[in-house]
DNA sequence: ATGGTTGTGCGACAA
């Protein structure tokens, strides 16, 4: 079983490499955010003919948007909302082996990492203490995947410049700090860090503004799969898709890809 | 310090 995720920023404006990650990885399960666009103008017919039949689709207009595109038929399927609001970030669906796939799309949280100053950033810490009250008194025991763009670079390794970026937002110690606190509420499992050691730099996401993205290099490692410890034993691999980045019409963020074994 | 680019949808705004 191969799941992907990918931060596609718009997928009307993403087709071909979407078909490019489908030719290259043939994931079983490919989870989507920032879609961008509303269910009714969802390209499902596109969709369908790469492969993928079974979809659960989590839009709105312009902003975010969440989608769970799947091969295999799933079930169970539902959405949550966060912070009061209607932001379409969240989704998730059961797989046939009974696993489940979450799909997070937390907010990036603006310039300003100060929260009192800057509502984003506000909105940002919230939607990560939410989302920890939700996993804690999620039952035990369940055999879940939680995938995304998690908008946070935890390791010092998952930027390109510890010392540069400690106050900027997605790595600043308090976002840090949050995830920790995240990842603790199940004891997830970092799945990409079990096969990429902490001490080697790894980025999923650089700006579309650098002159040259691969020269400079100045990536984070904004997008993530965990597991849950039940699901430790099952890991067979996972893999960032750095040359993804650099494919015709590239998003600024990369497939990131994990294989569990049955 | 500032500016750099892209998507949506056609003007800002978000990232």
């Amino acid at each position: 079983m191969r799941i992907a995720t990918w931060n596609i920023n718009g997928v009307r404006r993403r087709l071909g490499p979407l078909a490019r990650l489908v030719a290259h990885a043939r994931p079983d399960v490919i989870s989507l955010q920032e879609t961008k666009v509303e269910d009714d103008l969802f390209p499902r017919a596109a969709v369908e003919e790469l492969g993928y039949r079974f979809n659960l689709i989590h839009g709105m207009k312009s902003y975010n948007g969440v989608a769970i595109l799947s091969r295999v038929p799933i079930e169970d399927t539902g959405t949550r909302a966060w912070c009061g609001r209607e932001d379409r970030r969240y989704a998730f669906a059961t797989l046939p082996s009974g696993i489940e796939v979450h799909n997070c799309y937390v907010p990036s949280g603006g310039d300003m990492p100060d929260a009192e100053a800057n509502d984003k950033f506000a909105h940002k810490l919230r939607f990560l203490k939410e989302l920890a009250v939700w996993w804690s008194a999620e039952s035990k025991r369940r055999r879940a995947v939680l995938v995304g763009d998690l908008n946070v670079a935890p390791l010092e390794t998952d930027v390109w410049s510890h010392k540069q970026l400690l106050a900027v937002v997605s790595h600043t110690p308090v976002e840090v700090e949050l995830l920790d606190r995240l990842m603790a509420t199940r004891r997830w499992v970092d799945a990409v860090r079990q096969f990429v050691p902490p001490e080697q730099h790894l980025y999923t996401w650089w700006s579309y503004r650098n002159r040259d993205w691969a020269k400079s290099d100045r990536g984070r490692r904004l997008d993530h799969i965990w597991v849950t410890p039940a699901l430790r034993a099952s890991l067979a691999g996972a893999t960032v898709l750095r040359e993804a980045r650099g494919w015709k019409d590239a998003s600024d963020h990369v497939p990131v890809l994990v294989d569990l074994k049955p």
